[in-house]
DNA sequence: ACTGATATGGATACCGGTACCGATACCAGT
DNA sequence: ACTGGTATCGGTACCGGTATCCATATCAGT
C-alpha cells in the first residue's frame, strides 16, 4: 500500500463512478445491490478509510459537536462528558473535547479552534465568560449550551443548577440540624467561579442567620485531598471549637475527613464537614459527610439532547434548564438544633 | 452578521487577494507590513475564523493528533492526556480525545473515525489489539504510539511499563516484608487487560516461592471504591487470615481499606492492602496502602514527544520506551519476614 | 540606464469529497 | 411504436482554503 486509497481508487476498483461509489459506502439514494457489494468490497480491499475533512467541507456539515470542559482530573467533567456520550447515542453526531485547565485565554483559543473544525453544536462549561469569547460564540450561527451553572445570562441555552442556591441551601440544613460555628475551607477559588458561588450562598445564609464564617482558609492549587488534609488542619488549629466546616468540594472535604479520622476527631459528632457534588470518594465512609448530590450524567444528558434537537431545526436559543441537586445530610440526618 | 466571513470576504475587505490574506493570517513568507495590518483588521472586523477542514483538505496535513483512551473517570488516563499536553506544548500540534470504554468494537471505530480527520499521528492505549483494529493503524502511514504497556508487539511505537513485572515486583517486595497468605481482588479483569496482566506477574512470584493466592474475589463493573468496599468484605468473610490483599488497583484498594478501618481492621498490621498506580485516593492515609507508583504524566509526554519527532521526520517504527514504575511499600517498608 | 537580486502580490490548479441535475436504461401500458 | 415512470448512474461545479509558479515592483550597484 504505497498510498492511501481514495474515493476514486475505490470508484475505479469497483468499475463505477465517484458518485456512485460515494453513496453506495453512505448508504444513500438508489444504488443497485450489486454496485454496493462490489463498492464495499473494493473499499474493504484497499482499506479505504474516507476523508472527513473533504466530506464535510463540501457537504458544509460536520456531524461533531464541541464540548468545552474546565478539567478532567475532578470526576465530575468526566461524568458530564459520559452523559453527553449518552445523550448523544444513535444521533449520528460525535463529541470532541477540549479542556481548558481553568485558563481563560486558553479557553479562548479552544473555542476558536473547534470552531474551526465548522462543528454543528458547542457545549461549553459554564456562564461567566469573558466579553471575547463571548462574542466569538454569539457569532458562531450554531447551537451554544452552557453547562454546570444557571446564575447568569447565556448565550443561547443553558442546563445546570443554581451555585448559589445550593451553597444556601446546604447552609439551612446545617442550620437546622444545629450547627452555628462554621469554618470554611476551599480551593482555587479565583479560577474556580462556581465554588465561589456556592460560598457566597452559603455565607448569605449564615448572614441571614445572625452568623457568619468564624473562619475561611484557602489554598490556591486545584483542589485535591492532600489539599482537604492541609487546609483542614490549619483551620482546626485557628479555631479548633468549629462545629462545620463547609468545603469547596468533595475532593477537599474527604481529605479533611481523612484527616479527621487519623486525628481521632469524630465526624460528624465533633465537627460535621460538608462539601459539594455527592463524589464516589465520599461514598469510602457513607454519610460522614454532608454533601449535594449534583445530577452531573444529566447535565450532560440534557446538553446533548439540546444541541440535537437544535440540529433538527428546532428553536433551543433561551431554554435554560434548571437542573435540582439534592442536599445529603448522611448521618446528621435528622437531627435537630 | 447574516454569513460566516470567509478568506474571500476578509480578502475583499483589504482589498488583497486571498493568497495574501492566506498568507498574512499564518504569518508565512513576506507579506508587507501594511498588507498585514490590513488583513488582520479585516478578519477582526468581520469575526473570521477560518476553516480548518478546508485548511487541512488543502494543504494535506492536519498537525491534529488523536488520543484514544479507555476510560476517563479513572484518573489515570486524565493525567496521561495532560502529560500529552505537556508534551506537545508549543509544537502546534493539537490532541483530539476518544474513549472507548473499554469496548472494543467502539475502540475500532473511534480510531477509523479518527483516520478520517488524517491526523498528523495517533496514540492508543495498550498493546492487545483485535486484528481488524491493528491492521487499520498499520495501514494509516502515520506514526503510532502504544501507551501504558510495553508487554508485546506494537505496531510502530510504545510508552509504557511491564505490567507482568510490575506485578512480580510488588510481589516479591511484599514476599520480602514476610507476608504469606494472599488474596486477590479485582474488577472487570476481561476488559481491563494490564490489570490481568499484573495479576498474573504477581501470581507467577507468590508460585516461584511455592505460594499461590489462597482465595480471589472478582467484580464484573469497572473498579470502584464501592466495588473495593465489598470485594474485600466478601474476600475478608471467606478467608479472614489472609494477611495481605492484592487489589487490581488503587481505586479498589482505596475501598478496601475504608472499608478495614470502619470494620476495625488494622492495616497494614493485620492485613496489608496493596494496589497500583499510586493514586492521589491513597494518600488519603498515607502509607497504608503497598501500591506501584506509575509515570503516567511521563508517558504521556513521552508519546507526545514521540510523535512530535515523528513528524520532523524522524523515524520511530520500532522504539519501545520502557519506563520503570516504582514499588511503594508504605507503612511495610523495611519490614523483614 | 540597465541588470540582477530581493520582496511582494496574484492566478491557477488542485485537495477529496458531495449536491445537484441531467442522462440513460428498462419496462409497463396503450 | 411511443410515452411516461422508475430506478440507477455520471458530469460538473463547487466547498474554502493552500502550494506552486509566475509577474511585477523596488532598489542597490555599476
Amino acid at each position: 500500500m504505497k498510498k492511501k486509497a481514495t474515493l476514486a481508487d475505490v470508484a475505479a476498483a469497483a468499475g463505477v463512478s465517484k458518485m456512485t461509489a460515494s453513496r453506495a459506502l453512505r448508504g444513500v439514494r438508489d444504488v443497485s445491490k450489486i454496485n454496493i457489494a462490489r463498492v464495499r468490497e473494493a473499499a474493504q480491499e484497499l482499506g479505504y478509510v474516507g476523508n472527513f475533512l473533504a466530506a464535510s467541507l463540501s457537504s458544509q456539515r460536520s456531524d461533531l459537536i464541541g464540548v468545552v470542559v474546565p478539567n478532567l482530573t475532578n470526576i465530575v467533567f468526566a461524568q458530564v462528558l459520559s452523559g453527553i456520550s449518552e445523550g448523544i447515542a444513535g444521533s449520528g453526531v460525535q463529541p470532541v473535547f477540549g479542556v481548558t485547565d481553568y485558563d481563560l485565554d486558553k479557553e479562548y483559543d479552544i473555542i476558536r479552534n473547534m470552531l474551526s473544525w465548522q462543528p454543528a453544536g458547542l457545549i461549553v462549561t459554564g456562564l461567566d465568560l469573558p466579553e471575547q469569547t463571548r462574542r466569538l460564540l454569539e457569532n458562531a450561527e450554531i447551537p451554544v449550551v452552557q453547562i454546570m451553572d444557571v446564575d447568569g445570562d447565556p448565550v443561547d441555552a443553558c442546563v445546570g443548577f443554581s451555585h448559589i442556591r445550593s451553597g444556601e441551601e446546604i447552609a439551612q440544613a446545617l442550620l437546622g440540624a444545629g450547627l452555628r460555628k462554621f469554618g470554611y475551607a476551599g480551593c482555587a477559588l479565583t479560577m474556580d467561579v462556581r465554588a465561589a458561588k456556592r460560598r457566597i450562598g452559603f455565607q448569605r445564609a449564615l448572614i441571614q442567620n445572625g452568623l457568619d464564617f468564624v473562619e475561611e482558609v484557602e489554598a490556591f492549587e486545584l483542589s485535591s485531598i492532600a489539599a482537604g488534609r492541609s487546609l483542614t488542619e490549619q483551620l482546626l488549629t485557628k479555631a479548633p471549637d468549629l462545629d462545620c466546616i463547609y468545603y469547596s468540594n468533595d475532593d477537599v472535604a474527604a481529605g479533611g475527613l481523612f484527616y479527621c479520622i487519623e486525628a481521632g476527631i469524630a465526624v460528624p459528632d465533633q465537627v460535621a464537614l460538608a462539601g459539594f457534588n455527592g463524589l464516589s470518594i465520599a461514598s469510602g465512609f457513607p454519610g460522614r459527610i454532608a454533601t449535594v448530590r449534583t445530577p452531573r450524567r444529566e447535565i450532560g444528558k440534557q446538553a446533548a439532547g439540546i444541541i440535537c434537537s437544535a440540529l433538527e431545526g428546532k428553536v433551543v436559543s433561551g431554554t435554560s434548564v434548571e437542573l435540582v441537586p439534592q442536599v445529603d445530610l448522611g448521618l446528621l440526618e435528622g437531627r435537630r438544633g
